[in-house]
DNA sequence: AACCCGGGGGC
DNA sequence: GCCCCAGGGTT
């Protein structure tokens, strides 16, 4: 991998976030008392979406539960989900019971001291596998959680979004540069403390941080900037075109949209779905209004076209539909932009 | 309401 | 290898 060369001597900096962690790092957190992988395990896959105070109580009931490897192999998946319920993402529940059952079946009931084995058990990739083995086994492994991503990038000035493939090597290679083969565990735990406690995501406590005398982030005021944000998906522009029939009353016609999807249940001017029939009738001129719609996957360009010949008899057979009265409107659902559009563009 | 978080899984 | 997903908490 390539090297890169860091502003600042190794060395000093372990010192210095060593000496921190002596007065302020957390050292008696329950899976800090009478540690070892399993529990190591068991809290790091737990704090990987889910912040400290709330994984506590958590990993306190799951311990009484499940003390061990063994028992937790043992356990009905309903059992495990159970303690797991209201943590959130489920998954990492049901892939401990079956790293469990792996663990007792192919290991004989030990977590494997060995990086790629234990990247081999569901719910653990690199950085849980670091944190097993440097936290449980003592031994020296590197760790990137969000807490250290955050560190490094305004330490080092890192730019680029840590999503990217490129970026997150980047990262990988500062934070395996970085491991000390000397109190590799409590530097770790170090870099973690330092991340959620004083190089926090806003408002962070520059004052209080033990490097900032060597922060490339605080000296080039980019703090408020790293880490890199994941940028804005540019969202797909899709157009739909919309129809316009009114009766001989200035009715508008409107049909019910399928229960599920975009504006399930809801009524709306009718799109060529609608009206197959429509295909070699629309003339380009004949565009009543546009609109656009913003929605969290994608922007709804809206072409409204008037459709004024007389109505053909099969329209009846037509999903449900009805005659929409905009001067005097039955309480339907409408969504916002047609509705808006029925409003300006209905007859007087 | 937007953003955050490690890893799994589909393609 | 890229992209999307999960869900509760924070801001």
């Amino acid at each position: 991998m390539m090297k890169q060369n860091l502003p600042v001597d190794a060395e000093t900096f372990h010192s210095t976030i060593l000496q921190w962690f002596e007065i302020n790092g957390r050292k008696n957190l329950p899976w800090q008392l009478n540690t070892n992988s399993y529990t190591v395990w068991i809290s790091e896959v737990m704090l990987q979406q889910t912040q400290v105070e709330t994984v506590i109580p958590y990993f306190l009931r799951f311990m009484q539960h499940f003390p061990d490897v063994e028992s937790l192999a043992q356990a009905e998946l309903d059992s495990v989900l159970h303690f797991w319920s209201g943590l959130g993402y489920y998954a990492r529940g049901r892939n401990i019971h079956q790293a469990a059952k792996k663990i007792v079946s192919e290991f004989q009931g030990k977590l494997p001291k060995d990086l790629e084995q234990l990247q081999t058990l569901p719910g653990i990739g690199r950085s849980t596998a670091g944190a097993i083995l440097s936290l449980g086994h003592g031994q020296t492994a590197s760790i990137l959680d969000g807490n250290v991503k955050r560190v490094l990038a305004r330490c080092f000035n890192i730019e680029g979004y840590v999503g990217e493939s490129k970026i997150l090597k980047k990262f990988w290679s500062i934070a395996v540069q970085l491991t000390p083969n000397e109190s590799c565990q409590q530097y770790n735990q170090a870099m973690m403390d330092m991340g959620s406690l004083v190089c926090r995501r806003t408002k962070p406590l520059c004052d209080a941080c033990p490097v900032s005398d060597y922060c490339q982030a605080l000296k080039l005021n980019t703090i408020g900037l790293l880490p890199t944000k994941k940028a804005k998906k540019n969202k797909l522009v899709k157009a739909h075109s919309f129809y316009w029939i009114e009766d001989e009353q200035h009715r508008v016609f409107l049909v019910k949209r399928p229960p599920v999807g975009i504006w399930g249940g809801m009524w709306c001017l009718p799109t060529k779905d609608d009206l197959p029939f429509t295909k070699n009738r629309i003339i380009e001129n004949q565009i009543k209004s546009t609109f656009k719609q913003e929605f969290t996957h994608f922007s709804m360009q809206g072409t409204i076209y008037n459709l004024s010949e007389p109505m053909p008899a099969f329209i009846m057979d037509a999903g449900e539909y009805t005659w929409y009265d905009p001067v005097n409107p039955q309480p339907l659902g409408l969504p916002t932009p047609i509705a808006n559009n029925i409003k300006v563009n209905r007859h007087e």
